[in-house]
DNA sequence: CAGTATCCCCCGAGATACTG
DNA sequence: CAGTATCTCGGGGGATACTG
């Protein structure tokens, strides 16, 4: 047992969004369900592995909905889950700061 | 250069924000300036060495101010800047969110 | 009290190649 | 097309001890 509790709503949040890419992944399926090379573009400097492990993740934790078409060609597509939708609902706020402070951020030195 | 631009608002905020501990030391901060010694005290389980790394970053990025009073013993207080602070309120609604499913969130298989 | 100074370690993440 | 299978690596994070 790691952890049972968390000390506030926050800390819950962070850590299912955990992970660097979890949040954009979430961004590039607000638009409606996508097939799995769609999200790689969608996620631009995201690699083949990574992408899976992170819907993988996102799916058990119930972000994303996987349905495989079990067909030749392979069909797999990704959509959002209603506990997803709400989570990226809450992350709109977000969104627009980081929007609105992109130049400021961009301009943070980085070491 | 590592990466001169980032692909939509989110991933700024998350870039800022990046890390394991910045969310729970801005909402530790959120109440009023707090000295070294009750910042650590508001986010149970960061180390010292951690703490004073992730202030120092944060400071850096405009985040929060950091007043010493160069007395002995040591007084080092931390407040929001309101930069900071923007930022927390547009956390708000993702704290929110989180409180209100930790439950789920906490029945999540963890591997 | 508010930090440094060391040392260590895990794992998230990347690159590449291969497959049903 | 949508993934596995390996191998590798860096550094973020942790534990502990020490100091002005």
């Amino acid at each position: 047992m790691k952890k049972s509790r968390y000390t506030c709503g926050l800390d819950a949040a962070m850590d299912i969004m955990g992970g660097k890419w979890k949040v954009l992944i979430l961004w590039g399926l607000c638009d409606g369900p996508r097939r799995f090379g769609e999200v790689r573009r969608e996620v631009p400097g995201i690699s083949e592995r990574i992408l899976t492990l992170q819907l993988r993740e996102m799916e058990k934790a119930g972000l994303v909905l996987r349905e495989d078409y079990h067909q030749i060609p392979p069909k797999v597509v990704y959509s959002l889950t209603e506990f997803g939708s709400s989570l990226l609902a809450a992350l709109i706020p977000l969104g627009d700061w980081g929007a609105e402070h992109m130049a400021r951020i961009e301009a943070i030195p980085r070491d």
